[in-house]
DNA sequence: AACTATTTATAAGA
DNA sequence: TTCTTATAAATAGTT
């Protein structure tokens, strides 16, 4: 939308590519802002420019808010679970902020985790160090405060997959009591003949199962 | 940009304000595209609505792919409730990034390496320098795995959360079918109580260790 | 989901 | 960079 159609490709003059950078990456703010405001929503752009620059526009500040009103979304579904406080204990830890030693040490203990994205990120923040450049603080903030985040997102998985294999667990004594249920009902249906089969009560498998 | 031109402020009719969202959502979008291809750079956009639905954009076409497909291979895997180690390994084959070893051996190479003393200073700073756009991208790079791994996470936790719901279900149903035993059984010993005294099986006591 | 009258964004030029 | 302006593009209201 201008003097011309312009194609859409790269555009190879450098200056100009810069001019419409600038201009473009503005406008597409504008836009963001006017969706924010108008439809009520939370938009978050971030544009990472080719010289590693980072620009970015949040409808609530900062990503990181975008971050927390996500977590706080996934906060209400894990709440609605059966365990409550064992959800609001996690919620809790990582709702607050933290000092920067104490995110620094939050992003060490990230680092060491069992999960595969936290070790695809290690290899940048390990190079990271290795340039030793300062970082503002920020920016340290900012992104420390997403690891959080994607951390308390990896605990509240988890969680959710410990609930899961539990109530998997019961599933399976609950069929097998069914099992013996219904064996024991077979058994008195043929009769009374024998010594009393039905007095074999599967208990000790049951409770076995229970730990 | 219409028949009318509108005030910055939220659409109070909350049809036309949901018929505004989809179009000026796709807008950005596109915007974004645009902005993506014609400068070189990398443009994410994330838009959460008021009912909590995530709507995304991103230009990163690489790494998006390769969690796209560790996300569905984690899926198929999670269905079967399997450990998470398979997954581990898969991210640790595919989502290593080629050029940063590389990239850091360089930068051991120059750092420790027995010419570093003699530098002239202006090679110091010229190093300097790209230490320092290769910081930032290398962040760039890193914030952008985190968001990639948000919504990651975002979509294995709602599968989870689907597959507990249908657990529970399943949990509710098998226990209301072990009631209906239990009362078959107290049925048939009532018939023949006295000749058989010893078979009480405490049906209900494992129950409310179950819950 | 299309249509169009308008507004808005922006490409090129200064 | 900033401003101007011709023109392309987006979109508000309508069908």
């Amino acid at each position: 939308m201008g003097r011309k159609k312009v194609e859409l490709k790269r555009i190879e003059n450098k200056s100009s590519r810069q001019v419409t950078f600038s201009k473009r990456r503005n406008g597409l703010f504008k836009k963001a802002r006017e969706l924010s405001v108008l439809c009520d929503v939370q938009v978050a752009v971030l544009v990472f420019s080719s010289s590693g620059k980072l620009y970015e526009f949040s409808s609530v500040g900062s990503i990181t808010s975008i971050l927390k009103h996500y977590m706080s979304h996934f906060k209400k579904m894990a709440t609605s679970s059966k365990d409550v406080n064992h959800a609001k204990a996690y919620c809790d830890k990582h709702a607050n902020l933290k000092s920067l030693p104490e995110l620094q040490l939050m992003v060490e203990r990230i680092l060491e985790g069992p999960y595969a994205m936290e070790l695809a990120l290690s290899n940048l923040v390990e190079l990271e160090k290795q340039l030793q450049a300062t970082l503002t603080y920020v920016r340290a903030r900012k992104i420390q405060m997403m690891l959080e985040s994607v951390k308390s997102l990896h605990d509240q998985e988890k969680m959710l997959k410990e609930e899961n294999q539990l109530l998997e667990k019961q599933e399976k004594m609950l069929k097998e009591e069914n099992q013996l249920l219904e064996k024991q009902i077979e058994a008195m249906k043929n009769g009374t003949d024998s010594d009393h089969p039905l007095c074999h009560p599967p208990q000790q498998t049951t409770l076995s199962l229970l730990k």
